[in-house]
DNA sequence: GGCTATTTGTTCAGCCATTGAATTATTTGC
DNA sequence: GCAAATAATTCAATGGCTGAACAAATAGCC
């Protein structure tokens, strides 16, 4: 139904290749069994003798390998397998949340080869001296890497907040960050990356966005188009459509947790009225179950709350079935409004899943008119705490896949 | 910051002057003046050979022709400037809603060049009827067209409802329709527009979908990204994102009347309960301002309203305003999730808007985070009141502009 | 074991579209 | 009337894809 979008400038003689290594790099990435040039022929349309020259180039490249040839039924030459290397370019995946600084390495694979977490409370330490601690971990995981045989060709980081397009973060509250030029900040290191055309030193994005990237990239590659929802503090999602990220006008795009649920209810820090965080956010969910606020690691909480609610607390179990309903309120809306059949819940959502779907269920069957014809799934993320870091990671990780000609031109 | 998409399939040899004309083509319906072919050429980064060669390409094949050259100060041979041509392709637009039929013809530029509406009262008449009403009709539209030089060479159909991917009407509750094999009843037939490669003869859609490419595409053109909000009977929405149409994944997306936004209030046909359709459709609206529901076609009650509140009637008024702040709440959580700039009211809302803008604005005021920083702009549509079957011919006609190839090599 | 069928991957001439420089065309300004 | 300036075309060169022929490697069969 939608157009072949065209590439936004000029298609000139060396395009032609471009695209096509990306094309042949992209079919190598997808398919779940290490095709052969041949395969590659079928499936893309092009000629033999052309993907025998693209796969020359990406060899030279280290972008893919010769894997062992799969054994196939019949007569005739064995094939040669392709996939992806597991060595060359990998993406730095970096994170600042509130109680916990997270680097990763992913490489071409979508495998994460390394990963360090340093939990720390960051909400009384100053960015730039935040930032120079992730850097320096980020530095050891560099070194790491190289060992392996990895070149990290572009930085993804991840924060709990609102960030515009040149990088700077313009409010994350829950670390107390305002109008922080982290760009600026981290020009002030030694460079982490080394620079390919096509590919940005450091990308700066919502937690909520990059995790969602994390999900979408994942194995088995979650669907083209779903909503990925973290519910921290406060409660953000990551909207995929059509197998991208939509950002929105301004990259502010997934604040869902000021869609009203209640319009006339609880006053909201927004300055509206209702909120879904009000009703199931993190703090709403452990004050509704009784338990004090306390001042440790958010995320100390969320698993309080599942441990009791495992073992049958009444009060537990009554405060996420009324989380779970308001969520299903607001996701409800979102189904209708976009056409979504699956929705992710992650971050400290992740845990409690299995007492939010209910509730989230049951609203959505009951107020999305099309839920009858073809049912929503709901599920939790399959990525681990830190899928932030592990999606930023990707996210570089990936654009490499996309578009392979930068790495490949590097030297030239 | 997104990745340029490439296109899906191989990329061979001519598959670039495919892309190079439709890169020309789209900058000669982009420009606000005739470019010149050296224009062109700076503008796309092509070499003036290139242009030339491709403007000729266009130039056989009836898509651009020459303008009077644009007065130009200062010395050196003058420009021809180049411009969409008013002849050759053209797109159909057809409509089929409750209370009229409406055909209209549209041209490259985007010009409605012949527009007939058919009044009467759909609902009793069965869907081959009234089908067979539209294609005798749109007869006489093409024969029309065809007297001006235009070649029709797709429709695109807006019906008031959901259509799935193979153009059945799954539902259209306003119309009593359920699962009408639209395709297969018009294929009985004779064909109304030429075969060309690469553009369906028929494409069903939602009218709030057809409206919102229509406003897309007007003259000045619509921002990249807005929500257009068809109030009629029920309240649908057109999303577009990014310069394209967003249908969802199984083309259902935009179904905001079932946004909740009381929670807890009035049931809705649909099995929620306090859905926006309850608040501010039509019907509500009217009831509200304490006018009888009639049996006249749906649009009177709009107008009616509309001269109440103009006079200053208090009971239209407060109903107008009630109906704005519950569209604004619903609107607002739309705004916070995919970070929008603009929201176009349309349908029965544009002539309301008035009334509804001042609400809506409020709502968004209080309760979108990020409005302090970049205000949100909520206009009526500039289209009249056929706006989807205008968006729909537009649509098809667009299709040439951005692949004009299949145009071009249909003799071939 | 040798032959055939089968499939994979490479080589090579031909072709198409873009390139870049040179050339022609047409106007303004001095 | 001539130089400067801008627009558009011509043409040999180039890069990349195509298609067909060819080389490589294996299974099955007698």
């Amino acid at each position: 139904m939608s157009l072949t979008h065209a590439p936004a400038g000029a298609v000139r003689q060396g395009s032609l290749r471009e695209l096509n290594l990306a094309l042949v790099l992209g079919r190598i990435a997808a398919a779940d069994r290490p095709p052969s040039r041949a395969d590659l022929a079928t499936a893309t349309g092009l000629t033999r003798a052309t993907v025998s020259a693209v796969v020359e180039d990406l060899l030279a490249g280290q972008l893919v390998s010769e894997s062992e040839p799969a054994p196939r039924a019949g007569a005739g030459r064995p094939a040669r397998g392709l996939v992806l290397a597991d060595q060359g370019p990998a993406g730095l995946g970096l994170e600042v949340n509130v109680d916990y600084l997270a680097v990763c390495v992913v490489d071409l694979t979508g495998q994460v080869r390394h990963r360090t977490v340093h939990r720390a409370d960051l909400r009384p330490v100053a960015p730039a001296d935040a930032l120079a601690q992730l850097v320096e971990i980020a530095g050891t995981a560099r070194d790491h890497a190289a060992d392996e045989g990895l070149t990290l060709v572009g930085a993804a980081l991840a924060v709990p907040g609102l960030v515009d397009d040149s990088g700077v973060v313009r409010l994350a509250p829950n670390l107390g960050w305002r109008d922080v030029p982290v760009p600026a900040l981290l020009a002030a290191h030694p460079p982490l990356v080394e620079q390919v055309p096509g590919v940005p030193a450091l990308v700066v994005d919502n937690e909520a966005n990059l995790a969602a990237l994390g999900e979408l990239h994942s194995r088995p590659p979650g669907p083209a188009s779903f909503l990925h929802i973290s519910g921290e503090v406060g409660i953000g999602a990551g909207i995929v459509l059509d197998g991208a990220l939509f950002r929105g006008v301004r990259g502010w795009s997934g604040e869902i947790g000021h869609l009203p649920v209640h319009p006339e209810g609880r006053p909201c820090r927004c300055g509206g009225q209702g909120c879904l965080e009000q009703y199931a956010g993190q703090e709403a969910i452990v004050t509704a179950a009784g338990l004090a606020r306390t001042e440790l690691p958010a995320d100390t909480g969320t698993a309080r709350l599942a441990e009791l609610a495992a073992a049958g607390d009444p009060d537990a179990l009554r405060a996420l079935h009324e989380a779970g309903t308001a969520l299903g309120v607001a996701v409800a809306g979102v189904v209708n409004l976009l056409d979504l059949d699956t929705v992710v819940l992650g971050g400290g959502y992740a845990a409690l899943a299995p007492w939010l779907c209910p509730p989230v269920l049951a609203e959505i069957a009951s107020r999305v008119l099309t839920a009858a014809w073809s049912p929503v799934t709901v599920r939790p993320s399959t990525l681990g705490a830190e899928a932030a870091a592990v999606g930023a990671a990707g996210s570089v990780a990936r654009r490499i896949v996309a578009q392979p000609a930068g790495w490949l031109g590097r030297s030239g």
